[in-house]
DNA sequence: AAGGGTAACTTGCTATGCAAGGTACAGTAG
DNA sequence: CTACTGTACCTTGCATAGCAAGTTACCCTT
């Protein structure tokens, strides 16, 4: 039981937020999802980020829209739909609740906000 | 793709912290885990929670003591080592990095702490 | 034609949560 | 003294899902 561990298991349940999250503000193409959140610190790779898109949109949460690219192989620009925006939400809030138990639990006696 | 499915996804990375933080302020027996999670909301079972007390406990990050109970089998009371303490002070910095970085992804504009 | 860079995707392994089932002890009712 | 009930601990088997490593394919440059 090592914290890297620990940490990256941590990491999981959030990989769906923040995905979501990071295409709902514009399309994305896989690539740019990786930088993304690279540079927020939260380690993906891709062979978690494609199996996670691909189960994303046969959920019918993500479409995507391929386009040429000027230099390489073309892209699949994903997007989010209006049931992913919707989950987003859901996911967004279940998010905050699970934040508030966890404070709850680990600093039972403050009342802080 | 469930909510359900999803927030239960979301919970799992916490687990060990709550486990480890709630043993932390006194000894608690399996079945006072479980109550004490639930009680915040925190949904964990049995067959979660002993395989992964017993992976703490070869891990060195907990250990128990058996005690007799007044009506029943006898309990084991798990307590927090030296150790098991230090990793959960690191485990709550990781915790609290992760809550940042899921902030500054899904509002990037904010700057408000 | 060959090589390099970019992009999408697949395969196999492993970890782990969880449902369901199993064992054991103690007190109580018959 | 046997059977039942309640409490507590633990195990087995399945399904999910992240991840490392490998594959295919496109395009541009040399």
């Amino acid at each position: 039981m090592k914290l890297d561990n620990t940490k990256a298991q941590m990491r999981k349940g959030v990989l769906e937020l923040c995905i979501l999250s990071s295409i709902s503000k514009e399309r994305k193409y896989a690539t740019e999802i990786l930088n993304h959140l690279k540079s927020a610190e939260l380690i993906v790779v891709e062979g978690t980020l494609y199996p996670l898109l691909a189960r994303l949109r046969s959920a019918g949460l993500v479409s995507y829209e391929w386009e040429e690219s000027i230099s390489g192989p073309p892209r699949k620009y994903y997007i989010l739909t209006k049931k992913g925006s919707l989950f987003l939400e859901e996911l967004t809030r279940s998010w905050n609740e699970l934040h508030k138990s966890v404070k709850n639990l680990t600093h039972p006696k403050s009342n802080k906000s």
